[in-house]
DNA sequence: AACAATTACATTGTGCGCAATATAATTGCA
DNA sequence: TGCAATTATATTGCGCACAATGTAATTGTT
């Protein structure tokens, strides 16, 4: 018997299911707002500071590749949320902006942090905490790919 | 300016990172047993002990639906993973076992977990500490569904 | 200037994950 | 017993995620 094996014992199993589980919680919220929970991911990094972004920026900070995006941004873009244009400056890259509606949303969508905050059940503390260790799990993971 | 909305404050954000990380270090260990990550975590559940299990059951282990497994398990059974067959005591039942090819295979996967948590970085007990705050979280958040 | 290498994105194909719906078997209850 | 409700699984459709491949634009090198 190989404890090692055993399925309750590993640490990504734990993650795969709290994955699922966290974006069962955004689903009805996000739903409210027209957004699948990646759809939101792109959403956030366009709201930081409103400029258009290349798809490869938005990659870099999703560490999503053009297979993903791609047509992930044509159907946001044929639900009003973005516009896609072709740079004029470097014909192979294209600039991401949020769209009038697309800017929006952000008004329905800066309550849910706060609401998923307290569905986790989490102080503040104890957030901050969670974060840093996945931080540093992250750092290790990444150091072999 | 929304510090809550910023992408990187998210812990869900964090866990899709990190879930999406680890998977991709599973991958090339699980390509040399010819499995796929949630194949894996089917095997795991089946070799817990080699007894058949109903789909329900597996369902109920990794959280997943007849529309996830029903596919699944048929690719598993292509591949000479497992076996399915009707229960004759109740015919709505399908029984899943391992095939003699399924159950080689453990011999392959036992060393993966050891293997994995070396490239987390993790003491035993930093590993079992994340459990903990992981298994809480994982509560929290499923008394919301 | 010519051309090889690189870059940015698109496309194709496969495998989940899940909502919605369908179907056949079983159970429960009047 | 008859029949409505429940249960176990299957199917369809959609949206990721990613490997592999393709293409056009740009850059670097000689």
């Amino acid at each position: 018997m190989n404890e090692q094996l055993h399925i309750e014992n590993q640490l990504c199993f734990r993650l795969y299911k709290l994955n699922k589980s966290i974006t069962r919680l955004y689903a009805p919220l996000l739903k409210e707002a027209g957004l699948t929970y990646p759809q939101y991911l792109v959403m956030l990094v366009l709201w930081q500071d409103e400029q258009a972004k290349s798809i490869k920026d938005i990659g870099a900070i999703l560490e999503l590749d053009s297979g993903t995006l791609s047509p992930l941004l044509k159907r946001m873009e044929k639900l009003g949320l973005i516009k896609r244009t072709r740079s004029k400056t470097d014909e192979r890259s294209v600039a991401i902006e949020l769209t009038a509606h697309g800017k929006e949303i952000k008004n329905k969508a800066k309550f849910i942090p706060a609401k998923l905050l307290m569905l986790t059940g989490l102080t503040k503390i104890e957030l901050k905490q969670l974060q840093q260790d996945l931080d540093e799990l992250l750092h290790n993971t990444q150091q072999h790919l």
